[in-house]
RNA sequence: GCGCGCUUAACUCAGUGGUAGAGUGCUACCUUCACACGGUAGAAGUCGUUGGUUCAAAUCCAACAGUGCGCACCA
């Protein structure tokens, strides 16, 4: 016996063989190759954070990729899965940051300047860069890693400049001063999209304010952010509002700052409602985009009370300046209530928008920022409405059309220092745009940086080479399909669609699929706060990358968040096991690899087995060109578990053990056959493990080396089998009804065994009455599946011997004269129950007379037929209680 | 408020009009010569609720309930 061990150890064989792709090339696309019989199949990597880590969220994403470019190339495709990692802005400069103050190389990055922190982050870059790369060749991700980008290479670099530049000079980007949400921890400005709405429970205060005009009158007014009260600059009603009409165009006395209690003009604006709190607004034009419009509706000052780190300013007064916004709150309450101007305090719930990266409130501000009016928006909403892009699942295409059909203008500046300079100068008046730093003296570049989205929106041609017009260009764009989440389908994908078109003028993938979202199994999402994320390098090393890879994608529907449970994993690695151990099986049985199947020898289960893989072949085949990667791994689980081994082998053992050499070779040959095509099913789910199998059986052998010879990824996508095949080797559903009969026979012999508590290791003799001619092969096989002693055909068996039947025959259990007569009625009666139940169920639908009259012929043909056989299954039960009593 | 999902066995999910399924878990038995990361057998579901369409509804339609997400937002 050759020494295979027991157990499949993954860790060697998955070290060997990445290493042996890697060497071989085997992961490098050739634009070159390219032609008509040999298309071209695209993926761009979504570029996780350099500095980031594997987490569950990439090892979803990045096996389904893997997934799909290791079928491509065995359709025969040219693949090309391109990688590579993002600069990540804020993140990373926040990471490096914090590490510095750790370290205590500053404690501000004011005290090491512009230049010095970049050559830190840099740095850090180069350091820690590269690890999550690694982690992804862990988990068996085929990309072509010559062509690894990074955001912020010199040329990609060069490409969101040029791309700056000439946005600018159509007049797309421009330069204004905004209402913009302000993060006052990052102290940056963010897009819409990097805001959070959360519900907040918050406090309604009301306040009142006195008439200037009329001494008598008192206006009441709610707010829930009392310490903007001295950026106040006016009043604002509903002019249809029948209680204030009367004030508009007077003048009421804002309380704070103590110090300076203004006189503020009410004014009528259509933006109050009436119904809302008191009717009244205060008006604070620098902290609320609302506000700020009606501001400049009235000409109303601008009061900026804030610092940028969320402080009060001096304006706010001396009872508030320098405080935190939150603790001025509490106290400019406490002030309004001193002044006898508090009516009264509410809870209240709001919502709050809060800064995606650092979980703040932001803070609305008005400040200088760069805006970009979005470029091919028709074109881009039109290609997803019309489905010349395809969205899996297609519902995403109603959240993009909704998004794309209110665009607002894109806030692409960033106060930070890592990431793309805006290739802006200023001198004086003058403003430049271009690719380099203007000609002469007293030029200074904006300082700011562009938003990372606004340099990741370009991915798909600028990691081709663009603006040249590249082979690898030329050939993989536009992509095939991309793979992200649907949760940056405003911040990423739509945005490439838009600079897809604007700069290629086409599209830049054929098909998004979304992945859900992965939760701990109690349905949470992932966070580090709960330590509920395992590592997934912890999971490759105890399980494999394989069992990981399987028991990910099984438990992922498409278009449904992921319940992640470690339990998957584990069912991943028995079913590596289970393909480790059938293959053993295999190679215990020796002789030759391949042989040609003789279409004569074929036993009723050989046939069987090649229908089924048929039928899995059909499956899988339909499961991927639909992007059901679950329902694959579900059809592939079932084929290999539960009808090749549970079924199949077993059945084969009748062969393997008994002596007639020449079966013996064909089953072989049949075997090797199947496992031939299971492993190339599997292979891009369970990359390493096929691999070691499809050398370790020889099934690279004697193929061509570019089909399999090599490597099992390139050996060709097995193909649905066609009619010449199925007739060469008679394979029809005569074939599927007899075995079917068969394990239905089996199943209920080995039920008689338990039902008279016999254990399993004990060999029991049955008695097996055939319902028509068949091979006496077929009893070897039912002696082995049954674990019988013997298997004697005939029908000498004493009275009240137990007996099961199906359409192949009838099974008897002679118990040597130990008959329980009263065992075997209970479990005849037990029986017949079950049947009258279903005979009744079919019954009543058949005695219906519209449905005689209506339903189509197939379908009444079936009940009746059900019918007959229930009422023959009754019949024979019915005889075998006769046969007890009597 | 608007939009999009989801609700089927204890759990996770398949199931687009005609016999309710799988895996896990559970119960019992079994270290039998590929595999205990295994085998055999078994128990387990008024398919969220109500109504409608139909000969026939888990499936189609409507309403409701629960739950999750997105967008908008009244200070």
């Amino acid at each position: 016996m050759p020494e295979i061990p027991k157990a499949y150890d993954p860790q060697s064989v998955e070290t060997k063989w990445y290493s042996f792709w890697e060497e071989n090339e085997c992961f490098t696309a050739d634009p070159g190759r390219v032609c008509d019989a040999r298309q071209a199949y695209s993926i761009v990597i979504p570029p996780p954070n350099v500095t980031g880590v594997l987490h569950m969220g990439h090892v979803l994403n990045n096996t389904i990729q893997d997934i799909l470019a290791r079928k491509a190339r065995m359709d025969g495709k040219e693949v090309l899965w391109l990688p590579g990692t993002d600069h990540a802005g804020i993140a990373t400069q926040n990471v490096v940051e914090r590490a510095l103050r750790k370290e205590g190389v500053m404690k501000h990055r004011d005290d090491l300047g512009r230049e010095k922190l970049l050559k830190h982050i840099w740095e850090w870059k180069e350091k820690h860069g590269g690890i999550i790369i690694e982690q992804l060749k862990k988990l068996g991700a085929s990309c072509d890693w010559s062509r690894l980008r990074f955001t912020m290479d010199k040329e990609y670099t060069q490409c969101v400049q040029r791309v700056f530049v000439d946005l600018y000079k159509k007049g797309l980007i421009y330069r204004g001063k905004r209402m913009v949400n302000w993060c006052p921890k990052s102290l940056t400005a963010l897009s819409d999209e990097e805001v959070i709405m959360k519900e907040q429970h918050s406090r309604l205060y009301y306040f009142k304010v006195q008439v200037v005009e009329e001494p008598d009158t008192w206006l009441e007014i709610a707010t829930t952010r009392p310490e903007t009260i001295p950026g106040d600059s006016g009043f604002a009603v509903n002019p249809k509002d029948p209680r204030y009409g009367q004030l508009v165009g007077k003048h009421a006395i804002r309380p704070l700052p103590v110090e300076n209690q203004a006189h503020l003009p009410i004014v009528a604006d259509e933006h109050i409602d009436i119904e809302f709190g008191t009717g009244v607004l205060k008006v604070t034009p620098a902290h609320d985009k609302a506000d700020f419009d009606i501001g400049q509706r009235h000409g109303l000052e601008v009061i900026d009370v804030l610092e940028a780190d969320g402080r009060m300013n001096n304006l706010a007064g001396a009872d508030l300046a320098g405080k935190d916004r939150f603790e001025a709150r509490k106290e400019a309450a406490a002030k309004l209530e001193e002044l006898g101007a508090l009516v009264k305090v509410e809870d209240y719930k709001n919502n709050v928008g809060f800064s995606e990266r650092a979980d703040v409130p932001v803070e609305p501000r008005l400040s200088e920022q760069w805006f970009l009016k979005y470029p091919s928006q028709p074109t881009a909403r039109a290609c997803v409405a019309d489905g010349t892009l395809k969205f899996h699942p297609v519902r995403w295409s109603k959240t993009y059309d909704h998004w794309m059909g209110e665009l607002q203008d894109w806030c692409i500046s960033r106060q930070l220092w890592w990431g793309h300079r805006i290739p802006v100068w200023y001198r004086g008046e003058e403003v430049y745009c271009g690719l380099e730093t203007p000609e002469g003296d007293g030029w200074k570049q904006d300082p700011d940086v562009l938003d990372t989205w606004c340099s990741s929106w370009l991915w798909p041609f600028a990691t081709m080479g663009w603006p040249k017009e590249t082979e690898t260009l030329k050939k993989f764009y536009p992509t095939t399909d991309l793979v992200t989440g649907p949760d940056i389908i405003f911040f990423w994908v739509a945005r490439m669609i838009m600079a897809g078109y604007e700069y290629r003028g086409d599209l830049p993938f054929r098909n998004v699929y979304f992945t859900g979202i992965i939760r701990d199994k109690k349905g949470r999402k992932m966070s580090k706060s709960l330590g509920n994320s395992p590592d997934p390098l912890e999971l490759i090393g105890r399980y494999g990358a394989d069992a990981l890879r399987f028991g990910t994608m099984r438990s992922a529907p498409l278009g449904l968040d992921v319940l992640f449970d470690e339990k998957d994993v584990e069912l991943g690695r028995n079913f590596c096991n289970k393909l480790w151990n059938a293959c053993r099986f295999r190679e215990m049985q020796g002789g030759a690899m391949e042989g040609e199947i003789r279409p004569e020898l074929l036993t009723s289960d050989d046939r069987w087995i090649l229908l089924r893989l048929g039928q899995a072949i059909t499956e899988v085949t339909a499961a991927f060109e639909a992007y059901r990667f679950s329902d694959a791994t579900a059809s592939l689980y079932r084929f290999f578990w539960s009808e090749y081994c549970d079924w199949y082998i077993e059945s084969c053992k009748a062969t393997f053990f008994g002596d007639n050499e020449t079966r013996k070779a064909n089953v072989l040959a049949v075997v090797d056959f199947v496992m031939g095509n299971t492993l190339r099913l599997f292979h891009p789910f369970l990359p390493f493990i096929t691999e070691e199998l499809w050398h370790g059986l020889g099934y690279s052998g004697d193929m061509p080396e570019e089909q399999g010879g090599k490597t099992i990824m390139t050996a060709n996508w097995p193909k649905v089998f066609d009619n010449s095949f199925n007739e060469l080797y008679g394979l029809d559903d005569t074939v599927d009804r007899l075995v079917a009969a068969k394990h239905d026979l089996v199943t209920q012999g080995r039920n008689l065994r338990a039902a008279y508590n016999i254990p399993f290791s004990k060999k029991i003799d049955y008695t097996y009455n055939p319902a028509g001619v068949q091979d006496s092969h077929e009893v070897e096989v039912l002696k082995v599946l049954l674990n019988a002693e013997s298997v004697s055909v005939g029908l000498d068996v004493p009275k009240g011997t137990p007996r099961v039947g199906s359409a192949l025959g009838d099974l008897y259990l002679p118990l040597e004269g130990l008959i329980d007569f009263d065992a075997e009625r209970e479990r005849l009666a037990r029986e017949l129950q079950k049947v009258e139940k279903e005979i009744g169920k079919v019954e009543s639908k058949l005695s219906n007379p519209s449905f005689a009259e209506r339903a189509p012929a197939e379908v009444l043909e079936e009940q009746r037929r059900r019918l007959a056989d229930w009422q023959a299954k009754r019949g024979q039960i019915n005889e075998a209680l006769e046969k007890l009593s009597a």
